[in-house]
DNA sequence: CGGTATCCTGAGAGATACTG
DNA sequence: CAGTATCTCTCAGGATACCG
């Protein structure tokens, strides 16, 4: 479980390949709600997320696609008609996901306490983490 | 569970913070890091990621102190000493954390297939995800 | 040693308009 | 409906130089 072990680093790139995909804050919306849903329609995506751009939607649902997470159906039908939906490799994803998105309801106002609470003491900032003056200690 | 419900519509917003925190790729580093060290000192942490520039780490340090996650210790030498370890919250991080190591570790070969196969499906383009022209079904 | 301040570049992301 | 193309702009993030 070493982070830097170089026999395990290979660990370290799979994660920060992962987290790239995980980091970004629609893949991850896109894999819950298909999750539980089983299968949408890119407007129906769309709205149900609801602040995604159709810019932005097409390009996470590509590269969930592309990393065989979601599965894409065209049916060649007029008017065009795709739905989207979980590979089982998707699915996978979902438990830690899961687990991540418990933790944020648990622990989420307590990370909002603690930010109010560090902000307080900065002297100069209003509530940015920009310029730290060395108070502490 | 459900991520659209607004009667949980607060899970979606704690989500997107700790997302903010966890898709930086050094955040996830460091706590992962701080996690099985215990304790270490800014150059330590800089050495051992290899990698992040010093005001990266300077930027991720301070925002995992505001968020409650890492302790920061100045001990007032010189020259100067300053040492930073995880909080009980910034353990309690490194549970789904390490959820979501395991998976990139066992799945993370199979990304790496199924992105090799969609890009050999692409005709136009070589490798990059850009430009998907319409092959499918 | 452990930062902070400043400059600079380019990837990410919204808005808009067009197409099969 | 389900995209693609383009333009724009912000800002994350690296390099560099200096300070307590």
């Amino acid at each position: 479980m070493s982070l830097t072990d170089t026999s395990q680093s290979s660990n370290c790139a799979a994660m920060s390949d992962v987290l790239n995909r995980i980091g970004d804050k629609w893949s991850v919306l896109v894999v819950g709600i298909l999750g539980r849903s089983g299968t949408l329609r890119f407007n129906e995506l769309k709205r149900t997320i609801n602040g995604v751009s159709q810019r932005m939607l097409t390009l996470t649902l590509r590269n969930l696609e592309r990393d065989g997470l979601v599965t894409r159906t065209i049916y060649p039908e007029v008017p065009p008609r795709v739905e989207y939906g979980l590979t089982e490799l998707g699915k996978t994803l979902q438990v830690p996901i899961s687990g991540l998105w418990d933790w944020s309801a648990e622990h989420h106002a307590t990370i909002v306490e603690a930010r109010a609470n560090y902000d307080a003491r900065q002297p100069g900032t209003d509530n940015a983490p920009a310029k730290i003056a060395y108070a502490r200690g």
